[in-house]
DNA sequence: ACTATCGGGACAGCCCGTTGTT
DNA sequence: AACAACGGGCTGTCCCGATAGT
């Protein structure tokens, strides 16, 4: 019991610890203007001890990426997770989900999409690890879209992968221009026209008018 | 007298010089990865000269944002120069024009995208900057709807801005992905879908399908 | 019981390692730049098990420089292990051995003479360490000269400790000197030049031309 | 006339006090014992303004040997800066050089000797460096063995370059030696023998005893 | 005996910016 | 206008060593 919770001589918590502490640092000041000092001070860590679990900045970087797109996934997770309901309406949920995140207080920012800017043209293995992050994105988003397309015949037919990275584009967009805005209406009002773009892709099907909280 | 056309001793141009490395630094590598150094040594000047006439690395980053967005509001003004085509062909060009973008050899990325993600949290003048250099190009896009809202009865009403700024959101989001992907044809995917999009937005009216090239 | 005889649990053999590892590096590298680290995974431990063994660093510099002086004595020792042989002949087979080393594949360094270059002036422990080493070698000439002064009336008289440390210094200065020449056949030129200056001291005595391979 | 002597704004003053901080610093504990901050604090001068003169550590170590070398080549050739005395007298008044070094109140020691032991297997070019600056040495006892081959029949025949690297070895060895063992008398010894060997090649010409001073 | 975690303090080198000079 | 010299402060990384745990 007296080791279990013990702040200290916890590796794993300490290593969560600092790439918690990332996270919150990149997600304002992105890669480059975030230092390992800052990191630590943040973690309550030395830079010794930093340096014991990661070997480089670039390192806790990308775990922290990762981190990030794991929570969200768990997130987005959430729209499909009862196998029951119909695959147009797990859409609607992810869109719900997406509007709750832009409707929280602070500023809605994307790992992802900051670090995609960021560094995309100058470290590879940091590329790669974005591309791969938004591929499970727009995955699930054509796994639904797949689904919807079985339950309802398309007005016109169209390509799901091409509609699912519209709707990255437009929701990696969203997030970028509501940031410098300082809009997060906007944000919403984007997911909204979208939601009804997909859904007139499938006729104007009639969606019972699910009681928006 | 002779030596006034030097081709140094040319403020103008060499402040332009100055702009133009760090424009092409900060392309690829954003604002805190790019030195002053680097900037000086592109545009082969000493650091003695940089503050000669940027008295800090976030005015020449300003000044190199501004720079961008005006050459890229001349660009896009080619769509509309002429007042005799109706607007919704002049948002087609707009489209062409993006399409253009995304088909040139280097990749594709704005540097208005880019340095809203890097600095809107941490500098305020940046993301104001950049944020009107949006609204410019909202705006244009607004007044092109409007001019279409006029000629042809919208099926269903919509908001303007709204949608100018869905384009938007989609047009940095596009830019975004398409980095992260090495793939410029997502870019285009996504630009000629938006444009389809907005067609519908005033019913299917049969725009003589432009010989596409 | 049966664990005690892993392989690993072995101190003495564990010590060993590390000052066969720290030998190896430093006789490369130098002592500081040789670091805890490298050693400890060269000797595929970690830092906590060196530390056991060693205090500082300086400790396990100690012990190699010592541990590498021992292993030279006992390869110099074949040269008069048979008393039968008379002193001279004795001192040539130190000769020959010294080029024998010469001969070898790899780089010919002395960790005494490294050591001492690179910590006399610091570090007066390890001086004096090295100062006792070169001193067993000089001794050791010391002795086989006197032997050889009993057995032939040396031409002119001369100092056997003198001599001794000529020959010292000539050795030392040849090892280095063959490394940054990269010339290892410099040393052997050295070498017999030495030992014919031996000869020359006690007359042309003909030694028996011994069968050079 | 103000501006000849000012200490600030003379950049070639500042190098040279930025090598000569080095050289003091590194002939005594070393290349990698030596930190760009102590040579700094030597030097009166931030780091900032260091690496404005030297990009690396490793080239102002370069300099410094180079510069040492200088020094050491301009005291050696005061041997043979009268072209009339002969070229074994020459060499006579550079083996007194070399015991005047001795004879010095601080520790002899040679920069050259120094980087050879602690680079040569690590750092290609020191390497290089100071096999170049040996070659100086050798090349110049080379000449005067040539000039006193021509003016005195050697009692037998013998390679210049061999005898010169021979007496190089010697000296280098040496001096490493006096370090460790503390003894400069050591030194003096060692040269005086090696000047009577190279006397004895040419036979026991009587050399006019020159006044020792 | 051996390991993993962690700290404090360096290390080389780079940063942005200022100052004096030409 | 342009430059070279210079400073103060920081960055990522590594260092040696200590301590707590197995």
């Amino acid at each position: 019991m007296s080791k279990s919770l013990k702040t200290s001589r916890n590796p794993a918590a300490t290593k969560q610890r600092l790439v918690g502490a990332t996270l919150g640092l990149m997600l304002r000041q992105g890669f480059n203007a975030t230092t390992v000092d800052q990191i630590c001070a943040e973690a309550k860590l030395t830079k010794g001890s930093f340096f014991h679990y990661f070997d480089t900045k670039e390192e806790i970087g990308r775990a922290a990426v990762d981190f990030f797109a794991q929570v969200g996934t768990d997130l987005y997770s959430e729209a499909w997770k009862d196998a029951e309901v119909p695959a147009l309406e797990q859409l609607h949920r992810l869109f719900d989900i997406m509007i709750g995140f832009a409707k929280q207080p602070e500023p809605l920012v994307c790992m992802v999409g900051m670090m995609s800017q960021e560094m995309s043209l100058t470290h590879p293995e940091f590329r790669k690890a974005c591309a791969g992050h938004l591929d499970v994105w727009s995955d699930m988003v054509i796994r639904m879209l797949n689904g919807a397309k079985k339950a309802h015949r398309p007005k016109v037919n169209f390509d799901s992968a091409e509609v699912a990275w519209f709707l990255n584009s437009l929701w990696q967009g969203s997030m970028l221009i509501g940031k410098v805005k300082q809009d997060p209406r906007l944000v919403i009002r984007n997911l909204k026209r979208a939601r009804a773009y997909v859904d007139s892709l499938f006729g104007d099907i009639k969606v019972p008018p699910k009681k928006r909280k």
